[in-house]
DNA sequence: CGCGCGATTGAGTAATTTCAAATCTAGTGG
DNA sequence: CCACTAGATTTGAAATTACTCAATCGCGCG
């Protein structure tokens, strides 16, 4: 499916926009285009902009002084990923993204964003809903990881991205998790 | 302060709105105070509502089936609350929450934001910031939750909220930090 | 074939938990 | 004013869990 169709079925289970307003916001968006490795943000950078991705998958992470990383977020199609806090602040990147695998992404910069929620009120109401999941994902989140051991931690992960089991090497989901690579294995090699 | 008043420079922050919209708007929303350890809402209950805080301060906390307690959130002065997971999925609460010291809010229920957002663009607006503060402060936590130790985080969190230390029991501050309230009175008693 | 990356396994260590008991404190009634 | 009580906090000790560090294994690719 092209670019265009995915993001406006996306947009269309939230808000209503006339084919006009939808060719209006999508002039804003940019292709882009990345291959398997490359970093889209590092930590430092100031971050303009943010990620729909279309195909392939992101992954969002923080590295902390003893270069332990801890993913913040697996970016798979229809998500959007971006350093939110240093770009809705206008500070700059503490944390990193890059590819998974290659990955075709959509782009809209923090002023178009804006501008475009003031003009069309249904874009602000489409970007509510957007930070809504979002917000409310990283409660359960959250919860999760206070309350629940790693085990089923893993379970719950794979049960929301079935996918990411032979997308992405299994260290990566450890720093998902929050728990060292070697925990991981012992648990799910252990029965 | 006046109730309408606080509500106003609130919303002012991130909103522009007429004194006929803010009339309008704040026809909705309905004063309701309550006594220290009163209940709002518990697990199981039908949540139609969110709050507004004017004045106290509330919990929203998870008990598991091991009747462990894992505090979510303290809920401030301008700050709002509910078991938002349930009041936009229209689902029976799964978390709960009460009163630390006698309070004072402002409710609202989730037709009438919904009704209110879709009749002014503004309000949208401010709603789509409002979620949007909640998400970065989320995934803050997160990050911090996964990164951090737990002397660490017992700072972060006094150095957001100072006046939380001789206003909550030490065990709820355990509840938050997820961990044994035995970890944490050890931990600001060594040196 | 051999390199390199990811995954696994073992052993010892550090941190946190649980359970139990002791201590402290604020508020209540006599 | 004092004794009493409930809740909160602290302390001790044993048990659990996850961590680190090191070594090994497995597999795909040049």
């Amino acid at each position: 499916m092209e670019a265009k169709e995915i993001l406006r079925q996306h947009i269309a289970r939230t808000a209503s926009l006339t084919d006009e307003q939808f060719e209006y916001l999508f002039s804003h968006f940019k292709p882009l285009s990345f291959k398997k490795g490359q970093t889209i943000i590092s930590e430092g950078d100031k971050v303009e902009t943010e990620y729909f991705v279309l195909s392939g998958c992101l992954k969002a992470f923080f590295i902390n002084d003893e270069a332990k990383m801890y993913i913040l977020q697996f970016a798979m199609p229809t998500w959007w990923t971006s350093d939110f806090n240093a770009l809705y602040n206008q500070t700059k990147a503490t944390i990193n993204i890059d590819c998974i695998t290659d990955a075709e992404t959509l782009c809209l910069t923090n002023n178009d964003r804006e501008k475009l929620c003031n003009e069309l009120h249904p874009v602000e109401h489409f970007f509510r809903w957007r930070t809504n999941r979002g917000y409310l994902a990283s409660q359960k989140r959250l919860l999760s990881l206070m309350n629940n051991d790693t085990k089923k931690r893993y379970e719950e992960l794979l049960a929301l991205y079935p996918e990411l089991y032979n997308l992405v090497p299994k260290h990566l989901i450890a720093a998902y998790l929050g728990v060292s690579r070697e925990t991981l294995s012992r648990l799910y090699n252990a029965h």
